[in-house]
DNA sequence: CTACATATTTCATGATGTCAAGTAACCGGG
DNA sequence: CCCGGTTACTTGACATCATGAAATATGTAG
């Protein structure tokens, strides 16, 4: 709470614009990402999945968990992956009920070259000089919470390739 | 990884770290989205439709824009606000080819609800103190160009039709 | 009036999402 | 060993969202 003295400050103008300009990056984010994802005839869900997968091999259950679904909807989404030969499934030798999902040779390339067609990570930030961009840092860890500026998502530890 | 001393930095970690950032963000973002949505059981796009004609009355065509899809998925979408009674179609006095998708009262009434349990603002930005806010406002603004910081939709450039 | 352009809808199709039910495998207690 | 409960994945039915092509109605230029 805040700076102001009413109690329901929620229409605060400053923060209604960072919303709004979180909004806008929200958006472009999904543009290029989308874009990324089209230029290698996937959808954004596939992308997703296959970009999970190049980090790491997941049992079926844990790609629902990390995109907030269904497993059973996980399971068309790998079908056609593994349709396009990007991804394969394969027993897990600890638990025969599982299934784990991993990229095939040609799904890591398309995973590589997904990320570096990526660039949203380059173009926006490219504006900022280094000391603005450790700023901004600082200000997004301290709004997503601490724990999240270690691993953004529990996919992701300290050390992505 | 060779970040250091290579002219194209592209993985800076730095820059990294802070896609990361935006990444969880994003999530984030449409976690809270969704959720405010739900409990008024609106989909996602449904409430983003809601939400844009509950500023202004909007044919059909402009809604496609905003949304960046096709004209023909406006119809579903709103047809099933329709259903719902929380948007009419209009005949535009102007041009008969025209309908104008606009909110009715209960419509108004579950957009302002949902704005207020979009809630994205105030949590995380609690965190921040006005100054903060004031030095996040001005690194967004630069990263997403200067025009996006003046309204919400950069959609709307110059005069369309 | 004719020809073309625009706004919306309809239809077919595919991807994504939920939920409920089914199958296979693990696991604990008897 | 067998039984009952849980877990992992798949399947099916269904709703939503998205695209693209074709149809309809209207506007507009020549």
């Amino acid at each position: 709470m805040a700076t102001t003295s009413s109690r329901t400050q929620r229409t605060d103008p400053l923060t209604l614009e960072v919303v709004e300009l979180i909004g806008t990056v929200v958006a472009r984010y999904h543009e290029e990402y989308d874009a990324a994802a089209g230029k290698h005839a996937l959808t954004g869900a596939q992308a997703r999945v296959l970009g999970l997968l190049s980090l790491e091999p997941l049992p079926m259950r844990r790609i629902a968990q990390k995109l907030k679904c269904e497993p059973s909807n996980i399971t068309g989404i790998i079908d056609r992956l593994e349709a396009r030969g990007l991804v394969e499934r394969r027993p897990d030798p600890a638990d025969r009920r599982v299934k784990l999902a991993a990229p095939t040779e040609e799904g890591l390339t398309v995973a590589r070259s997904l990320r570096e067609s990526l660039n949203f990570a380059r173009e926006p930030l490219a504006e900022l000089s280094r000391e603005e961009r450790l700023s901004l840092r600082g200000l997004l860890r301290r709004m997503v919470g601490e724990d999240a500026g270690l691993l953004a998502d529990p996919a992701t530890p300290a050390g992505y390739d």
